[in-house]
DNA sequence: GTTCGTGCAAAGGTTTTGCACGAGT
DNA sequence: ACTCGTGCAAAACCTTTGCACGAAC
């Protein structure tokens, strides 16, 4: 395996996804980052968010419409996505209802189930008010 | 909205998506459908999966792994992806568990939840048993 | 000096789309 | 007849990768 080398550039894709809860795709994070580093490439960009995928540090996050998502925060949490206008915001179950929720699915599976990721549907606050 | 015409392409996608627990994407869907319907363009695939998506025949799921995977099944049910071989598997939560989390989640959110989708993590019993 | 990360550009894979024609009503 | 679905091919996306150079050790 190959040592692992300090770069700025890894550095501020880390700060930027730590200072923000938009779960940004690779390319908002690419748009970002280019205001510090002009001349950083889409793909350092891909390189590092998938090294820091893989070594914990950030959290990617499939959703039916578009690319992938990042998410800086590594602790278990869920998210939501709004049909109506495509918001994609983090919600906070309590860890004590995602540790449930893994035994619960444990228990009906001869496998061993170590996490989960649930993306839930429905309409926010906002358009709710709107109609 | 345009209105609904019967094609036998669509009829034999229905079909295979009914009959197979593969969770295939639309190229696996593709090749089985080919079988019956040589000339059947991918393109028509991919336009009557999201059709039958659209109007709730269908299920479309994400996987941070290659392309999306699409389920006839369209009862509320979760998704178990091994860590070790890749397998995607149903995961049978009862209803009432599926009911429950998304109350749950209702009390945390102040919007509206209307329906949810949990992928689970781990190893199938087969890589344990291997291990 | 060696190794690893970067920028660039090209390639790879998946999904969508414009068009003319043929199937369904 | 009229409309919608299809096949084909091109395009649009998103993501990965080969390469030569520069940064980190």
């Amino acid at each position: 395996m190959a040592a692992l080398k300090y770069s700025r550039q890894r550095e501020a894709i880390k700060h930027y996804l730590a200072s923000t809860k938009e779960h940004p795709t690779a390319d908002t994070v690419y748009m970002h980052v280019k205001k510090e580093f002009p001349n950083i490439s889409l793909g350092t960009v891909y390189r590092n968010l998938n090294l820091l995928t893989d070594i914990g540090e950030a959290i990617k996050i499939s959703t039916p419409d578009g690319g992938d998502r990042f998410d800086g925060t590594v602790q278990p949490h869920n998210h939501f996505l709004c049909t109506k206008c495509g918001r994609f915001l983090d919600l906070e179950l309590d860890m004590k209802s995602i540790e449930e929720m893994n035994r619960l699915a444990n228990d009906c599976f001869d496998g061993m189930i170590t996490s989960s990721s649930t993306l839930f549907y429905g309409e926010c606050s906002d358009c709710i008010r709107k109609s």
